[in-house]
DNA sequence: TATTGTTATACTCTATAACTATA
DNA sequence: TATAGTTATAGAGTATAACAATA
């Protein structure tokens, strides 16, 4: 395995890619998901998937839409992805008595039974990064973040 | 548009969802990458495609692998990516003259012509975002970032 | 008219597994 | 045996557009 030509692993130059925050921020969450991913191992939950399943959870009877803002997706995002836990049998819709266009949305008892298991998962992958950060440096990436979401947010 | 019944966009309880740092990051990169795509519009490029092309920029004739290595991509991942590229005519696949298994990447004059367009937007983008930072923040962030890297990639 | 959900469709990223050819 | 690339295949997230039902 030698560098002896093209470019070999180790040597490749970023010229200023790296310097880029939307480059390291891609990248950071492209870690962190494999991360989490391995921490779920055998659950199979994305952690989309966790955050429908999450907020459903606590807000029995929400409506597809609200998950959809709340979550920053796409109607038609919400729909691939609720329709996806549906069909595993983790949430069901139904409709809505007050206002016919909703969908409630609520977790059925094997729902509940797996999210449990992924937050305690959850909880280790969480301690996990927080544990590589001081308590004070974790207080400050997560109100960097929360700047970062408003000055892209448009 | 009241909050008469179920839940109301407005008051989606989080339960907790919201402290994960998993959670904050890959809604940051989310909202990120959409203010992205909206700076590069028109120039058809994702944050992974252009970060191919710029890194085969400035490393001409750097192998598939080393790529997908500096980016942190699977080999078939890579494959995918490259493949799109090649097929719009941006990059091309040489075969290396001392390792014959090897595929030296080269970016083609259409290439070269539209990253330099991108790299214009993504300096108008970038600004933005770090607009929102003092140099102090933005420093802490990209290091707090790449601390989550390390601890999360294992 | 506006909103909520739906369907159809498409593109991209991601990954696993099996394969070829080279080393 | 190990490595670089390839192919086939699949799942997941994302989005646009057109549509139905309801408000």
């Amino acid at each position: 395995m030698n560098a002896e030509a093209g470019k070999d692993n180790a040597d490749v130059g970023f010229g200023g890619l790296d310097a880029l925050l939307g480059y390291q921020l891609r990248r950071t969450q492209g870690v962190v998901h494999r991360d989490y991913l391995e921490a779920v191992d055998g659950l199979s939950l994305t952690q989309k998937q966790t955050g429908v399943l999450w907020l459903v959870d606590c807000n029995p009877g929400v409506a597809q839409g609200a998950i959809g803002a709340a979550l920053d997706m796409d109607r038609a995002t919400t729909m691939a992805v609720v329709d996806r836990l549906e069909e595993r049998g983790l949430v069901v819709r139904k409709k809505s008595a007050v206002d016919a266009r909703r969908r409630e949305l609520h977790v059925t008892p094997a729902g509940e039974k797996l999210l449990a298991r992924a937050k305690s998962r959850i909880a280790t992958h969480e301690t996990r990064l927080k544990d590589s950060l001081t308590s004070r440096e974790l207080t400050t990436l997560l109100a960097l973040l929360q700047k970062l979401q408003q000055a892209a947010d448009r």
